[in-house]
DNA sequence: GATGAATGAGTCTTCATTCAT
DNA sequence: AATGAATGAAGACTCATTCAT
């Protein structure tokens, strides 16, 4: 009886909770979000309506914990990165950062909506919740990038990372159109001005980073 | 009489166009925009609902209308500033962007929506019109930026007010929390996590701006 | 001054009216009924929308007054051609009467939507008076054709209208399906099924009309 | 313990199905169709409007429905009736058939505006299900009526229905003019008009038959 | 007489959430 | 705990009709 009735429970609901989230997260990373009901998940993830509203007091807060789930594997994965070897130039990092936010067109979708999110009436605790867990996961990683980028004083880490997904959500944004919008976008004389997210996020990055850095001379 | 009958019908309908946007406006810059209908807006602007869709097709196109006088009188407010004399520097640039979007919290709350409503299916045609119009008069104001930072190469005025708009959307969508989640997090621990909106944006263009410019070197 | 002023408007409004008639005609023809708006019929016209309800109080009065025209000039070609000489046999007053209804789908389509527009509560005084004009007109056309078909006793003519009418009407619905159901029809194994409105008419015509003649034996 | 939880439950849904049927129907039986709204046929089924559309995907389907109900029974009545033995006439036919539709002014109401309801632009799938189930059913009918009827040749006794289904459109949209019209007509020198639609269309059905009869000869 | 801007009741449909079982 | 039937408040949009000019 290594575990009790009660842990047991819990671990069930535990992992009836991720479930759910995972199969969420499946539904929504083909369809757009803002189109997805809660009977979708509720029939991919095979549970009933109203099992949903047992796991996840609003729709809002199912969306805040996928959210939580991928920024924080986001963190883990940045910092797996800044943990590797060798030598360490700016170029690496912001080609690091780059690479992790490459193929994730839902995480980033996410993000990108997640203020949207907090801004409706009922996202005041909840909002408060996520702040509370986002921005100390988010020193960490701010740590170890400071020390890849001696430059960087004490605490510009996260204070980087911050305008890192400032600039994600902000050109995700631009460059995430439907695919109608795009389509026209090419083959008008405008077609220059579409997005190729990676590249722009990588050109900003690159400059942020030497400006903070001239800045410090 | 120097006005037609005709002039003045037309002028009638643009007064009462215009009226109906400014009404909407109105509501719209205290309420969040996703949960403004239509019968609001009716009713503030005391119209029938009927009549708003005399003056707008959609729902849709009422909004791009809204942001697009907006970000039109932004260009013109940038194009009007970098026609002042004196000698600029990039601070000077910063300095006057960072003037340029303080108090218009509403600006900032449709431009950082633009792209959501982008992504509604009815938005095709009415996205691929506001593209139109939008990144020519961007260009404008790009060529008046090249003249003012001559480390600027030939389009990348454009390209530059693209980042700031990014950047600026961005920043804004993790500033603009709504009153109740920003009083919860100033009285945390965390308080010092709330984003000061303009002191970020300057510091994130001056950055990049300084980036830009040793790039070239 | 051969025409008054008085005459001169009578006869303005004469015409103006029956121009919207013809004008909202053409555009029916074309369109589904049921989804015409007075809107487009101004529009067609060349009047405005306000001008409509000038010359007819209701829509209903309107979509009267086009069947009206519609049903005369029908017994007006039956009377012409029940008038030509030469042998008259029942074949020949079948195939004169589905040679009227030839290529004549709007008013068919008119005709068998005539009384639907009389179950709606306005329809009262505009179908009494509809009525009223219909029926004595219909007697005129029985009248010559109980001269052809002498079998037919007095007043039967008209009784025999009555009757092709409700055939016309019950077949034409069957027949009118829109496009796509036809399509469907016609690729499936029910393709049978697809209603000749001319055939199933001739043909219904031709066994009544023979039953008629047989009971009086 | 016959009835698992299972079968309960979709006996449920099924009682709840005929129920708002039954009393949609109610309330068309009073109510001329087309102004019946989802919202009246909620209210009066004791439902929200939404549960509606738990049970019928579209207002369509619901009428659709209550057709298909309706001809259903329609058919199962001709059916039994020329079961019955004794020797039957042309007469004993027209009498059965004339006696099938006495006394169901509702169901002739929705048959005569079956085919309006599939000149709706939603209407095609629908429309081509209705008629899948219709036909076939229609056949069944047919063959009885050609035991009874032993000049009707094989398929006559369809297409036999599909004219007795016609007649019964074209005659009762005659017949069935709202109250007020009627009262109008009947106080008019024009009283001999009111079309008794039983009379009519026995009379109709009689010489049709006869006619058929007579042809084969 | 002609206009067309304005009206607003009405239309079907959706969906997060609740709650009896 | 799990269900899923039921809810009902919204939602955007339509259109015959009115009326001030």
């Amino acid at each position: 009886m290594s575990t009790s009735k009660r842990t047991q429970q819990f671990e069930d609901r535990q992992h009836k909770h991720d479930h759910i989230l995972r199969t969420a997260r499946g539904l929504l990373e083909r369809n757009p979000m803002l189109d997805t009901t809660m009977a979708d998940i509720a029939e991919r993830s095979g549970v009933a309506k109203g099992t949903l509203f047992l796991y996840f007091p609003t729709r809002e807060a199912l969306m805040l914990s996928m959210l939580t789930i991928d920024i924080v594997a986001w963190f883990d994965e940045l910092d797996q990165a800044l943990e590797e070897g060798g030598r360490w130039t700016q170029d690496r990092v912001v080609h690091m950062m780059a690479q992790s936010v490459t193929n994730k067109p839902f995480f980033m979708r996410l993000l990108a909506r997640l203020e949207l999110t907090f801004q409706r009436a009922h996202g005041t605790q909840a909002a408060a919740d996520f702040n509370a867990m986002l921005y100390p996961r988010m020193t960490k990683t701010g740590e170890l990038l400071e020390r890849r980028l001696p430059f960087l004083k004490a605490g510009e880490g996260a204070w980087l990372l911050l305008h890192a997904r400032a600039q994600i959500t902000g050109l995700w944004l631009m460059a995430d159109s439907p695919p109608e919008v795009v389509k026209v976008l090419k083959e008008s004389p405008l077609n220059h001005l579409f997005v190729d997210f990676i590249k722009e996020f990588s050109a900003s990055m690159t400059a942020f980073l030497r400006g903070v850095e001239v800045g410090r001379a």
